[in-house]
DNA sequence: ATAGGGTCTGTACCATGGTACGGAGTCAAG
DNA sequence: CTTGACTCCGTACCATGGTACAGACCCTAT
């Protein structure tokens, strides 16, 4: 598959899939002269999968370099590293999540007291604190 | 106060406050030379409040340009816009909120496959393909 | 054989949200 | 009356995660 064609598998532009490339987060196959269309390069769908699976771990909030890190524990038999590394992103994630769970409530505070019906300006940062 | 009270009462550096001064979200008064310590300026409780509110703003997920448009909010009688702004960053939020709990349940995939026992690699990319 | 579309290489630029620093002044305690 | 802590002002720099060219080249369809 052309570097287009990878990049829109998971939704990204073929700008970013350099981007990555450059970051060495995806392989980056020498174009090749024999296979046409010559001097492109060509992606597998493993590759494909490697980008999903980079978006993917972005969602859920690892950094391009802790990325780049599980992407090389994929490739060896470090299983602690690996586990160490899930569950410190799980810890934090939970936090996160409790976090946003939080805001959510003082939005809702906001949009409540922020409702059409009543006159004059609505206490925006009061809303916030609870 | 000073700068490094007010700062420190929302956990910030004192340069993030001058930061914020910048962006014109925290406001900048003249150093007084009546009040002691002389040439230096002074904040309020108030300025206090509002700084804590700009953190849990951003942890809301709104952008300090936002978070501007908030605090001008607070001080006019346009209800119907702070309303709706609260609407939207909590309509983003309940679908950020569901992205990092699909997130959660693929790092714990990731734990559990890569838990102590087996031997080799785990399939750190195969982990989030659910 | 020529026009258009995708590709390649390299480099430059961007937005966001800070962080750091130099050089000067001021204040309070020892 | 000096030392250390804090402040002020201006400007420069940083990390992260991209995005945007320009100037070639090549490939396919007309």
């Amino acid at each position: 598959m052309t570097i287009s064609q990878l990049a829109s598998s998971a939704s990204v532009g073929v700008e970013t899939v350099r981007f990555y490339q450059r970051r060495g987060l995806l392989n980056d196959p020498r174009p090749s002269r024999q296979v046409a269309p010559a001097g492109r390069r060509h992606y597998s769908e493993d590759d494909a999968r490697r980008l999903r699976f980079i978006r993917k771990a972005q969602k859920a909030g690892f950094t391009l370099s802790e990325i780049a890190r599980l992407l090389e524990l994929d490739a060896t038999a470090d299983r602690a590293t690996a586990n160490a590394m899930a569950r410190d992103r799980l810890a934090a994630l939970d936090l996160q999540i409790a976090e946003l769970e939080a805001s959510r409530r003082a939005l809702e505070r906001l949009a409540q007291l922020c409702a059409g019906t009543g006159q004059g300006p609505c206490p925006i940062i009061e809303a916030f604190d609870g």
